[in-house]
DNA sequence: AGTAAATATGACACCTCAGTCACGTTTGGG
DNA sequence: CCCAAACGTGACTGAGGTGTCATATTTACT
C-alpha cells in the first residue's frame, strides 16, 4: 500500500460532479456527512441535517448521492482507505513484526481519539448494509495477513493460522479503542501496547510453563 | 454467579405483571421482541411486527413496555445474564486459568452460533442507548477481571494490567465470534481455540526470543 | 355469582423524514 | 458574448411507524 498515493477513486457513475464547483459541493456534503452521522449516529440523522450542515439545499444533496444508504457506503470506503493509509505509514518503518505491532497498536489508538466518527459510522454501517462492514474489514484483513505470513516465513513470529489471528488481532484493537480511546483515557496508550507486548513476546501464561512440543 | 440460580430480575416498576397471565404475555412479547429484532434489525422492526409475532394486539405492547427503546434496555439485560450464567457453568471446572480461557473461548463460540441474535440486539444497543451497552460490557468485564486477579494471585498468569487484558480478551472473542460463529464456519472451532490457546501459553513472538528480565 | 382490577383490542391521530420536481442560477467551451 | 449543460433551490408529498384511547374481555377474590 504506497503511502502517498491517492488510494481513494475519484467519484464515478451517475451524479459525479462534472465542473470544480461540483467536486467542491459534492465534497463538503461527503465533510458534512461524516460529521453529523458521527454525533447524531445513522438513524436519528436527517438528510436535511447533513445539507444544513453543508450549506446546501436538500435537492443538492440528490444530484451527488443516490440516497442516504448510499453516501453512507461512500464515507466508509473514504474512511476505510484513511486508516489504513495512516496506518501503513506508521508501521513501515518497524524493524520487525512484533515492533510493527506494537507501533500500530498505538497508531490506531490516537487515530480513533483523533477521529472519532469512524468507530461510529463504520459499526452502525454494519447495520445498514452488512456488506459494507464486511469489506472494510476483510480489505483490512488482507492487508494484515500478508504482513503476517511475511513474518511468518522470516521467522519473526511462530508458525500458526494466521487468518485466525488477524481476527483475533483485529479485535483486540477494536475493542481497545472502544474503551480507552473513546469512552474513557484514563490508562495512557503506553501501558496498553505495554500490555498487548507483553502478551505477543511472552503469552500469559508463565515463564518458562507448557513448553511441550 | 451460581448456576440455577436465578439472576434475571423479575420485572418491576410500572408495567410490571400482576396476573399469570400477564407474566405469559409480557414474556410472549420479549420472546418475539428478541427474534424480531434479532432478524430484522432494531430499526428496521416496528412494534406491530413484534406484536403480530408475539400474537398480541398493538396496544398490549405498551401495557408492558413503555416504549420500544424500553424493550430494547429489558432485552440486553435478560441475554447478558443469559450469557454470563452459561459461560460461568462451562469455565467452572477448568483446572487453571489457560484451561479456562480455552473452554471460555469455544463455550462463547458455540453460543453465539446458537444463538446469533444475542450479537446483533446487542451491538445494535450501543446506538440506540450506549449506556446499556456499556452497562453490559462493564459488568461483563468485572467478572473477568476478578478470574484475571484470582489467577494471578495463584501464580497461574504472568503480571500485568488485567484490566486492559480483560478488554483485550472481550475484543478478540467478540472478533472471532463474529467472523467465523455468524459469517462463515469455515474454520472448525477447536482450531480457532488452538490458535489462541498457543497465543496465550507461547505469545507471538518465536519461543526463546525476547526473554531478558 | 358478583365485582373491581387487570389485561386485551385495533383503529386512528400525529409526526418525522426520505425523496421529488419545476423552476432559478452559474459555469465554461465555442 | 451566448447558450446548453451543469448545478442549486426549497416547498411539497406520500409512506411508514410510534404511541394513544375508548371499549371489550378475562382474572381473581369474596
Amino acid at each position: 500500500m504506497p503511502i502517498g498515493h491517492a488510494d481513494a477513486a475519484a467519484p464515478s457513475g451517475p451524479g459525479a460532479p462534472k465542473t470544480a464547483r461540483g467536486a467542491r459541493t459534492r465534497a463538503r456534503i461527503l465533510k458534512a456527512a461524516e460529521s453529523t452521522f458521527g454525533s447524531l449516529g445513522y438513524h436519528r440523522a436527517g438528510v436535511s441535517d447533513i445539507t444544513r450542515d453543508a450549506g446546501v439545499a436538500q435537492g443538492t444533496f440528490y444530484n451527488y448521492f443516490a440516497g442516504k444508504e448510499e453516501i453512507l457506503r461512500e464515507l466508509v470506503r473514504d474512511m476505510g482507505h484513511q486508516v489504513r493509509a495512516r496506518l501503513a505509514a506508521e508501521v513501515v518503518h518497524a524493524r520487525d513484526r512484533l515492533e510493527a505491532e506494537e507501533k500500530g497498536l498505538r497508531a490506531f489508538l490516537e487515530y480513533l481519539h483523533d477521529n472519532p466518527y469512524l468507530y461510529r459510522v463504520l459499526q452502525e454501517a454494519q447495520f445498514v448494509d452488512e456488506s459494507i462492514y464486511r469489506e472494510y474489514y476483510e480489505a483490512f484483513g488482507r492487508g494484515y495477513l500478508r504482513m503476517l505470513a511475511d513474518a511468518t516465513r522470516k521467522g519473526e513470529i511462530r508458525s500458526g493460522n494466521n487468518e485466525v489471528r488477524v481476527w483475533a488481532l483485529m479485535g483486540m484493537a477494536n475493542f481497545l479503542g472502544l474503551r480507552y480511546a473513546l469512552w474513557d483515557d484514563d490508562v495512557p496508550f503506553d501501558d496498553i501496547v505495554a500490555t498487548i507486548s507483553d502478551l505477543f513476546r511472552h503469552g500469559l501464561a508463565m515463564d518458562g510453563q507448557e513448553r511441550n512440543p
